[in-house]
DNA sequence: AGTTCCATGTCGCGG
DNA sequence: CCGCGACGTGGAACT
């Protein structure tokens, strides 16, 4: 990795035009030629980068990158205040724990959690407008469609809804009933979401693990 | 700016929990107490990072960066291969050309290239729950309500039915006909919007800067 | 401060 | 390779 502390005007020219005017800035080039201009200060956000891969062309106290998309960067230098270089090797990649998959991989195990003697039908159910994340039916016979979500806001009730409203013009199907599980819902997520009929319901993420876990095949 | 190269650790407990082994990394601290960990690859986005506002303690080796939000970041360090400082100052900032709002105003002033014969009634129609890009009238005398995007997705065209629902009301302007322009339309967003009977229209930017032209001037 | 919506989103998975 | 949806989305504009 390069990095490189100076003055610099920056122009970007692809999906959209912008410009940096000159300012004492970070300017890092990754291992893999990919290229990002940070500020001291906002986000960890660049102020302006381009993705590998790249092709990068230093002369004259400018670098010219441009990619095979066609996009164009050109960082034009001023005073150049720091320089250096460092061979830092592959990045053994982060772990992580606790995101939606994760959560839907043990409700679909574990059903019954949600709702007492609910029975999986299929996870990722197809519909014209994406999958429903898992299809079940009730201990009345009923087709339950469950929308999971880490945290239940008003567009997974819109989500769900759109979905009901596909199953529920399939005969084979319908009546299809919804519920909207999260591990939090927001009070206007639930207020809509009763309004239109679907049940919610907040489920504990360490339970669903504990539920889950091999001691239960103790008994 | 604060720029640290190291061996480390991180772990970071907060939304989720997650987890770097230890490697060879970029630790960089910016001027608002903002945090980024890069590795020598990948992209621009840090591997691990912390916003501002928050707190930092620097220990025996180790950082333990705390937000009021109650997120916790932990920087164990190994062998610190190099480390400096640089007073960069407050940056101008970002200028960007050809977004959204650009998109509007070039279909605003030529709403023929939509639909054969469009005319222009309102930009920013309002509602009481928000404005309609742009109202127009067909051919026939019809009211059409238009809603851009840069790219058409599901959201854009709920946010559409939404103002129909409303328009419709106004027995003014009943009966209103959607129509969702996008410069890329998602084969499950068209699939939605033709359901509801709404119209989708793919434009073209460039294109539409070129009709937009001064060149035009000169007939 | 809370909410909504855009983004050069990025990232990962599945066809 | 493309399409599609989640994301610690982040970040800005607006209420």
């Amino acid at each position: 990795m390069r990095i490189v502390v100076a003055e610099c005007t920056v122009d970007y020219d692809g999906r959209l035009n912008a410009h940096l005017p000159m300012a004492t800035r970070l300017v890092m080039i990754k291992a893999d030629g990919c290229v990002a201009i940070h500020a001291d200060g906002g986000a960890y956000k660049p102020l302006n980068w381009m993705n590998a891969p790249n092709h990068l062309v230093e002369e004259d106290g400018q670098w010219i990158v441009t990619n095979p998309k066609g996009e164009k960067l050109t960082i034009t230098f001023g005073e150049i205040h720091f320089e250096t270089s460092h061979e830092m090797g592959e990045d053994p990649g982060l772990q992580k724990d606790g995101v939606e998959l994760e959560l839907q991989r043990l409700l679909a195990e574990t059903p019954g959690s949600m709702e007492e003697g609910l029975e999986m039908i299929r996870r990722e159910y197809p519909t014209p407008i994406g999958p429903v994340d898992l299809l079940c039916r009730d201990t009345v016979g009923q087709v339950v469609a469950v929308e999971i979500k880490r945290r239940g806001e008003i567009d997974g009730v819109e989500q769900l809804t759109r979905y009901l409203e596909f199953l529920n013009r399939d005969e084979r199907l319908a009546p299809v009933r919804g519920l909207f599980v999260a591990q939090v819902i927001k009070l206007q997520a639930r207020t809509l979401a009763e309004d239109r009929g679907i049940d919610c319901i907040e489920v504990d993420y360490d339970e669903l693990r504990g539920v889950d876990s091999p001691m239960l095949k103790l008994f």
